[in-house]
DNA sequence: AAAAGAAATGCAACTCAATTGCAAAAAATA
DNA sequence: TATTTTTTGCAATTGAGTTGCATTTCTTTT
């Protein structure tokens, strides 16, 4: 948990989070941000608003960053959970789906974290 | 599936595949085969390999991508399931665990395919 | 309020995995 | 063997992400 400030920046790009719970390439923030900053100070926020726990991160298929509300894993109880993310083959649009996975424990393995993507076609998507 | 010609190189790379069950990234194939080919060619090879159903890939919490022997998702009795893939933070090694997911149905989505990685330490680095 | 310290930003250059176009080589087919 | 198709090598390119450094902006201290 950082400190961090809330600049003008920050508060753009933290704006675009509070209103979509979409997972959002970070290549798409750095076009929409073209205007308003450089394209390294989009990577540096991110990386700060995760390390703030505000965001989370995932590499999706095509090996692009996205970043997401919130925190990736929450621990009830002593249950390590995490939920699993959705990303649309037609569309492009990917969200974190509202489903507690419990990270299993393997014998002989040590499990810390897990990413769960499902690839499909979302609501929108399927009637077309 | 398609026709993929037995040439030399390809034979090469099966090789790597056929000792080890590990989820091995494009960069060390790469590297590993710099004196017998080219490295388009591994990276067409593995294109092909996977194609034709022998070998499936995912992209790892670095964005590398990774190759491993067999198909990603097996449908029996109108289930589709797939493996997760395990990563070691430790010493980068990942392989692919013998547990069966169920890719659950969720509504409004249709899911086609999924991809589980389980981030954490193997045997040989819990112990070190 | 001014000065000092710390964090955030812009810019340019760079890294590195992965891709592309095209000509040459190798393999399969006629 | 001749012809067609697939595979390969090479060089150049793409594009996401990173780095170093000087400058600006914000926060804290006096």
């Amino acid at each position: 948990m950082n400190i961090i400030r809330k600049t003008k920046t920050v508060k753009l790009v933290l704006d675009v989070f509070n209103q979509s719970n979409d997972a959002i390439p970070v290549v798409e923030l750095v076009e929409k941000f073209r205007k308003q900053m450089n394209k390294t100070t989009v990577y540096r926020i991110l990386d700060r608003l995760e390390e703030s726990g505000i965001l989370h991160s995932f590499i999706d298929r095509d090996g692009l960053k996205r970043y997401a509300k919130g925190e990736k894993n929450t621990e009830s109880s002593n249950v390590l959970t995490t939920h699993p993310h959705f990303l649309c083959e037609d569309c492009g649009i990917s969200s974190c789906l509202p489903l507690d996975i419990t990270i299993p424990s393997i014998p002989n393995y040590t499990i810390r974290s897990s990413e769960h993507l499902l690839i499909g076609q979302c609501k929108d998507c399927i009637s077309s």
